[in-house]
DNA sequence: CGAATCCTTGACAAGATTCAACTCGGGTGG
DNA sequence: CCACCCGAGTTGAATCTTGTCAAGGATTCG
């Protein structure tokens, strides 16, 4: 298959006109606002998506796997920027071969509506950690996150891979690498979580990060 | 027209199908993770949509005026609550009618996408506000969204109405009620805004406002 | 093995929250 | 009709969480 975990179901029509593409670390894959000429899917790696302001702040609104859409435009434009977290291969699809397989083809119609309507849902849920949590609750719930989404996958929930570095998860939880940083460390002293390489993750209390992340008082942390 | 705004083509089966609903001030239309039974669009007034944490903290992710649409649920529960922060009057349209409606109808599903999609980028906006902005910034960010709405509407961008409340504003920004009143009146005192009644807004210096949304050094504030 | 990048930790500063008092306006009931 | 009451808004002072600045340590990769 050209580009797995594309359409696990007969629509692999779409396959036909996909063209896998090789990215290195850290390379932009489009810029917000560009011309939105094609869709992706993330093939293998870590996509961020994100949002900048005029000084450089920037907003990651999520990182992609396997199987992950990107691509998402308004009046014809994208409406944020995709780049690569780690090496990356995507697929990438003319948007015009999209849209007229969608009109011809109901059921991709319905496939790319659950997809837009998931991405919302956990849209809405990363607003109020980015409102409401505090810095503790945030980095709990990512990594809640990031296990829930292993598992999701068939893989392990306790010991996690985590490719981005502090500064994309501070620039995703609107917090600063520092934070983040002091915050693992905390979890990894109060005995919650293992950080081995620091980009490798044990969760070895999951009850006292669910707590965390809900706001609950912590029992010993 | 029994549900105004619903749907201006040639969908008006499903008004055919829609019961009106009236509702007072602060009244919950539906709960987060209630069963998702039905399709909700706002006739008139303002609706507010929220999530909370178990210790009451809330973060609103929209405020929903006329012809807007809520209800997106996710495994057959609604993804967030929805309140009226105004008297209100709602159309309410079974889901399972809507289901099949669309499944017959694809001019009906593309909508919905569309639809779903715009709410998308809205909430990956937010997402950039919340993660990133300060509160001076988010003020002024979410003065320019009404006033971008209401000319969208036909309305009057400069005298704008502000039905929701303070603490409303603060909870849809990640913000405190102290801190929203507090910049409203620094704005005020800075020529950059009216506040006649505190409910109705006159952007009297939208080039200051758009700076600060963007976090630009203002010029005199 | 050296350079670059990433991560960690500390000290201090700043922005936003908390707590509290007071004002304003609209509606209600005496 | 007017006083009172309640919700909403405003403002001040103190506190606290997180950001900023800075230095040093660890890891990876050529």
């Amino acid at each position: 298959m050209v580009c797995a975990g594309l359409e696990p179901d007969q629509l692999d029509r779409l396959s036909e006109i996909a063209t896998e593409v090789a990215f290195a670390r850290n390379q932009v894959v489009f810029l917000e606002r560009d011309a939105g000429t094609h869709l992706f899917t993330v093939t293998s790696g870590v996509v961020r998506v994100l949002k900048t302001l005029p000084d450089g702040r920037r907003q990651i609104t999520g990182f992609l796997f396997e199987g992950d859409i990107l691509g998402l435009m308004l009046d014809g434009g994208y409406v944020y920027s995709a780049e690569t977290s780690t090496v990356a291969t995507l697929c990438r699809i003319p948007r015009k071969k999209i849209e007229s397989l969608m009109a011809e083809v109901p059921r991709l119609l319905a496939r790319m509506l659950a997809l837009t309507t998931h991405e919302l849902a956990a849209a809405q849920e990363q607003m109020l950690v980015l409102g409401r949590k505090s810095a503790k609750e945030r980095v709990a719930s990512f990594l809640l996150s990031l296990a829930r989404r292993s598992e999701r996958r068939g893989g392990p929930g306790g010991r996690l891979d985590m490719p981005m570095t502090r500064a994309e998860i501070a620039d995703y939880l609107g917090l600063t690498m520092e934070t983040v940083s002091r915050i693992l460390s905390e979890f990894r002293r109060g005995g919650v979580i293992g950080l081995d390489p620091p980009q490798t993750v044990s969760l070895l209390r999951r009850d006292i990060l669910l707590k965390l992340a809900q706001g609950d008082v912590p029992v010993g942390v």
